[in-house]
DNA sequence: GCTTTGTTTTGATATAAATCAAAAGAAATG
DNA sequence: CATTTCTTTTGATTTATATCAAAACAAAGC
């Protein structure tokens, strides 16, 4: 049983490293980052970064909670949501050309810093340990988000709702009782479907026993059904 | 018109850096890659390398075309197709957790080299401007996925296959007549639809005049329309 | 408290695309 | 060349899920 759940586990729920590596950089190149980080927070809603716009920075999230969406006339489509201590804007570490390829949108009060797009690069090509960290971090945060990718385009709504709460207790919450932050609009975006088929949902896996459902929180109470909901599609 | 189509312009078509990188190598670094350096020649439809197994090396593709997918019980995701000068594994590229996320397969013959994972790794943490390089290829990879992740889940089947199209003449055969090396099967898969769907747009298509279809060749006679249809869903 | 406004739930209908079924075409085999 | 096998096309049906519509509920304002 164990190996089988290992080997078909969601894959949102791959734990991941937390962004504290700023011990890998020299005392100069730490003062360097240090003297020109800025400190920015945003209220509930707020947006961070723009798709599309010059990703003058290379934005850390220290707390609150964010989504990384793409935009588009009609949907948006949610790549990843980020707990804190995480890296926004590792996509945007090409050569020559700057650009945020995702929005992101903080889902609650949240606290960045800030540090320059060009002082990081100097750092990246200076120090070896710290760029080969960044490229373990971008490939974890590549990983999660091809995992959103195989949940969203193989699943259909019910297993696609049941990643998005293991998700949300495992990686995101860290516990099975969580506060409901997310509207059902929230939830909807987030799991690719409509506001409606998301009240559906929750009401039959609260009949069924799977999760307790308040005003305002959330518990899973079958991780092991909602897995095997999530597995089978 | 030029902005516009800049800014909204499907991301599947982003023009690739080629890996011709070990040029940033110091002598004794280039020697103890090369010295170590395996070549293979897969024949069409062979596996590469298998989601879930260890990354002893990774990969870099020289000559062919190749799909990177994720697979499950049901159907295969394809996360992306390679064409040659491209890098397999860095998603692999994790602290202390070599593994493959993906599997790769080749559409046609092809040649790879490997370069095994621990090597690459020492060169990752000696060497700070091939590290930041190799971030930047993550970054590239990462960023034409998301926008086949995008395309996959907000466009109906028309604007998916359109994009599809554009994406094998602009960024795998850079050209608008190119030889169809790949099944109604495999571009079914390819563009997350079933095999009939592929049949109705293509008659559909050749029809409207927008492409010309033959046995073993598909040519595209009005770019603008596709992109147009791809834009629009 | 009562309205008003916004959110969530529940039910009925519409729709895009898959599946099923069968014909037409192409490729492989004897 | 004829026969078999595999691939592709075309049409009919089914299905998952979105959309539409309305009721139930919660929150905010007077």
């Amino acid at each position: 049983m164990n190996e089988i759940v290992t080997e078909m586990k969601s894959y949102c729920t791959l734990e991941q490293n937390q962004v504290l590596c700023f011990d890998l950089l020299t005392p100069e190149e730490y003062e360097l980052l240090r003297s020109r980080l800025l400190v920015v927070n945003y209220k509930s809603g707020e947006t961070i970064c723009k798709q599309g716009a010059f990703a003058s920075h290379i934005i850390i999230l220290r707390e609150g909670l964010v989504k990384l969406y793409m935009e588009s006339s009609a949907e948006n489509l949610v790549l990843q949501i980020l707990p804190p201590n995480n890296i926004i804007g590792l996509t945007s570490c090409f050569d020559n050309n700057h650009v945020f390829f995702y929005s992101a949108q903080a889902y609650l009060d949240s606290t960045v810093q800030l540090i320059d797009m060009n002082v990081f690069m100097q750092v990246l090509n200076s120090n070896a340990k710290f760029a080969t960290k960044m490229l373990s971090f971008l490939a974890e945060q590549s990983v999660i988000t091809y995992g959103r990718f195989f949940c969203m385009t193989q699943k259909q709504t019910y297993g696609r709702f049941a990643d998005v709460l293991l998700c949300l207790a495992n990686r995101i919450y860290k516990t099975n009782r969580f506060p409901l932050q997310l509207s059902r609009k929230e939830l909807a975006e987030l799991s690719g479907m409509s506001i409606e088929s998301i009240a559906r949902i929750l009401t039959r896996f609260k009949n069924e026993g799977l999760i307790e459902l308040t005003t305002d929180s959330i518990e899973i109470l079958d991780s092991v059904k909602l897995l095997e909901i999530s597995l089978k599609g």
